[in-house]
DNA sequence: ATTGTTAGTTGGACTGGGTCCACCTCATGG
DNA sequence: CCATGAGGTGGACCCAGTCCAACTAACAAT
């Protein structure tokens, strides 16, 4: 996605488009390796030299509450961010840690038990190694 | 799972059973609560007054790495364990914070477009607000 | 243009979960 | 009965994430 279509994707979910939103933004929807918070703020760091660690995580949140961008808690100790919304699976590899996409469609996956339950968000993730690794 | 059968377990997993580890595991054992370290901390203080937290980490991780119990990470800024280590899904409910199980096999998952990648661990989380919530 | 107002940004202080490490205790074996 | 090693303890420490007060940019009203 380019600067000037992240800048009206934000408008369309309600969200004003400043230069670091953008620019985080822009950054997430050009990769696929499910940053961290930290990652994200050092890649960012040279472009906007003034940039704060709190805007990184009062921007990813932001993302996160409007729709735009979703959490990935697949290891206890670092959350990361994926632009990609759509319904899908994540994989982690314990020995190079790269997290991996994989297609999955959660959608027809219900509560057996709970019936009576909303549910809002659906998270699948696996852990192993990965080819490379082996 | 009674505290002497909890012995007989620990040890056929390749864990001396100290009393600290027994106490935790029964503790987990039989509860469906999902809990915390500080949970399991705060509910065993009473019986083991100089019990540390230190010892609940570790005994918990112990656990894990002896397969015996699971760690959630459904939430980032809090770990739970469950002593249930058969494949099924977690549902935590945003409204009252509570963390349900559901029968769900991922047994038969496997990762489109990654096939040649070992899997060890499958999640699987749900969120939304349960039945009682609504 | 000027001022008021609000949203957004900044960075330092703070918090709390989790780890580290040196010391202590207890069980087991010679 | 002592030696050894595994397990437990607790205080120091680390670090991801939050809080908060001050600063800045954008915009509205007059």
């Amino acid at each position: 996605m380019t600067i000037e279509h992240v800048g009206e994707f934000l408008k369309s979910h309600q969200i004003k488009p400043s230069y670091q939103r953008l620019k985080v933004f822009e950054y997430l929807a050009n990769t696929t390796a499910h940053p961290t918070v930290d990652t994200i703020y050092k890649a960012l760091l040279p472009e906007i030299p003034t940039l704060s660690k709190t805007t990184v995580y009062n921007t990813l949140n932001l993302f996160v509450d409007q729709g735009i961008a979703q959490l990935i808690t697949i290891e206890e100790n670092e959350a990361r961010y994926d632009a990609d919304i759509s319904s899908h699976g994540h994989f982690k590899c314990e020995s190079c840690e790269q997290v991996l996409d994989f297609r999955m469609d959660l959608g027809e996956l219900s509560i057996k038990g709970h019936e009576g339950c909303k549910i809002h968000h659906k998270h699948l993730y696996f852990k192993g190694v990965c080819k490379d690794c082996q």
